[in-house]
DNA sequence: ATTAGCACTCATTTAAGTGGAGTGCTAATA
DNA sequence: TATTAGCACTCCACTTAAATGAGTGCTAAT
């Protein structure tokens, strides 16, 4: 009964450009977009006489109704009960991203426009990192109606660069210490007697010498306490300064990730029964259950850039539910971020993907470097 | 003397037995406390039968129906519908509260043990500021499934303290700006030429003896040329610094918030319907709306420190349905923060409250001030 | 290979029915 | 006079049943 449908199946290859399980013939790859597009902007499933109706196809629901048949013996689409229409599976978005990600690699036009204004609000304040990337993931949240994350640019600082102690008051010390990447730290440090300012000088000479362009790990017990050592008297003043230095390496363990839009889950029911919403909201909250993701995206770099995990595909548990596209951007010194919008599975990948990549590149020309 | 904001609240005589509110006859203030305390924790309405059963009142139903019938006509008690139970009115909780304030005084005992815990868990990483508050709406959250937020000690830094610029690299300088209440920034600041030490020397000098100790306002344009005029062909190294200067009080105008639990409201119905959990979850998401909660309760100190703000009463709109507890902390140099508990009307204020006065303390002692 | 037609399935909607919690009122009681 | 028992009534929440309709699979005809 099913022969000819298997035949079908089998032969995929025969026909126009064959290579690789995955190639529908056309027409099946034509349903199945139409599937998919239609259920983006439904969220309902869809039936047969729908896309009888609203294709240039001019086939019969029955003829799509086969067509349909076969797309789920294949995995693609699936029936959420008996006399439903269907939903595209995981594999189905899949499909569908993959092929979206070939096709649309020039048309960054319109999302290029969408960003531009963007681009003119980023540029407005040219002001430190921190608020830039805040303020992105708040724009991007609501161009895209998803929840956003944005991971500041992780820094590997493995070398010091400079320490400076400077007097504030009487008893008071300001340690300044600056490493490699420029990541900053300052510590007040109180003493117990007031300290004149040759012993300061002193002090900033024994700790840079001793210690500028040093790598961390070659900071080991043994060379604080010869630094001690050398201080004399205020040797409590260099143990202060090395938690200091710990906490500047510590600091770029935690990575610091904005988020914005997470309210925007509340705009898909599939996502905001109470479970699920509660879980995704913590999730968001508790920015360190997203490192993983960043960490994930970081070392799956595929060369554009680009990743998309489609449901179960994600790193995060709690967003098994949920699509994820990210971007890694890259500034100046080799610092890679990433940037990550997370909605339902019937998330606009098309729009998304091409904002982000535009975001991406924008954020690329920002900071002086072009890497297209 | 909490109690004095409703005390005149309009409704004074309804009825010939009506004397002032407050002064109910003992029974009614039973019962209401009654209804009150088994709708916090059940969040159903509550009948005559229940409260004639579970009370150690022995009145027949009819008899506590009757005087149900009074205090709903004064106010205390709703009903949803014709034939439902009662729920208290924000009215009824705010009496509740009110008394509850005045009686519990004295037992901050079983809290205190509570709190503890917490306390050992602070103190464990003496870290800096931001570190603390934000593991302690954390666990604040945690104890008591609510929402919690936190806000950080408003500074109000109206004095430069000290400037400071040192060399990174042949053309990068580092800022150093630091403010009264040690508000401290730094800033990179990249030359076109390399600066000899001895100018960075002659710019430093030109800073401090100008700057150090100047109230904020007197900072204006006039000086700042002329320091430009002074500082010759560096004058552009002047204008970044004062940039930086201007971020150092504007940051303190937008105060930093922590918040923790907010997936907690979809532990209670009454506010996680789609609706209200979107506005809510976005209100702790931008921590800018809860500005007003801080500025409000700032204001409205009333001697104990610890605030009730019951649904409407609350000074954040999106927050109509929930009550909100607060507590202003305050550390060493007059520095106030705030810390509030956000959760439905129903919120267990006993311990809420009793929570909030010991960690108060407990904040106020670990940073030297004991102000009880 | 495509289509029309038909019987069937099943989630969703609508209507009607039921139980029960709770009230207000009245009359009886202490 | 204050309290209580009793009763009729209201109305929500829940269940059940029927109607709806979108969608399918299969078969026979084109």
């Amino acid at each position: 009964m099913s022969a000819n449908k298997n035949q079908k199946d089998n032969s995929a290859g025969l026909r126009g450009k064959g290579r690789g399980i995955l190639d529908l013939d056309e027409r099946k790859l034509k349903i199945l977009k139409a599937i998919i597009q239609n259920y983006l902007e439904t969220g309902e499933p869809v039936g047969s006489r729908t896309i009888s109706k609203y294709t240039d196809l001019n086939l019969s629901s029955a003829t799509i109704r086969n067509e349909m048949s076969d797309l789920e013996e294949l995995g693609f689409i699936i029936q959420p009960h008996t006399s439903a229409g269907r939903i595209p599976s995981d594999k189905g978005y899949r499909l569908y991203v993959d092929q979206m990600m070939l096709e649309k690699e020039e048309q960054l036009n319109q999302a290029t426009r969408e960003v531009k204004e963007m681009q003119s609000m980023l540029l407005e304040r040219e002001d430190k990192m921190e608020s830039i990337l805040k303020q992105m993931a708040k724009m991007l949240a609501a161009n895209t109606n998803y929840a956003t994350m944005i991971s500041a640019p992780q820094v590997k600082s493995n070398k010091l660069k400079f320490i400076q102690l400077s007097r504030m008051e009487a008893t008071q010390l300001l340690a300044t210490i600056v490493a490699e990447g420029n990541v900053i730290k300052n510590t007040m440090i109180s003493l117990e007697e007031p300290l004149d300012d040759e012993a300061i000088l002193k002090l900033n000479i024994l700790l840079n010498t001793n210690l500028n362009g040093l790598p961390v790990e070659e900071i080991n017990l043994a060379m604080i306490s010869k630094l001690k050592q050398q201080a004399g008297i205020y040797d409590g003043i260099i143990s202060e300064v090395m938690d200091a230095v710990a906490e500047v390496i510590k600091d770029d363990e935690n990575i610091e990730i904005y988020t914005s839009g997470a309210n925007n889950i509340f705009k898909y029911p599939e996502l905001s029964d109470n479970q699920r919403a509660s879980e995704l909201i913590n999730t968001f909250e508790e920015k360190q259950l997203l490192t993983e993701l960043v960490q994930g995206t970081l070392a799956d770099d595929n060369g554009t850039g680009i990743q998309v995990y489609i449901g179960s595909e994600t790193p995060v548990k709690t967003m098994k539910d949920c699509s994820v596209v990210t971007a890694t951007y890259e500034l100046e010194e080799g610092m890679k971020g990433t940037i990550g919008i997370i909605g339902p599975r019937r998330m606009d990948y098309d729009k998304v993907i091409n904002t982000l990549k535009t975001l991406k590149s924008q954020l690329d020309t920002i900071y002086k470097k072009d890497d297209r």
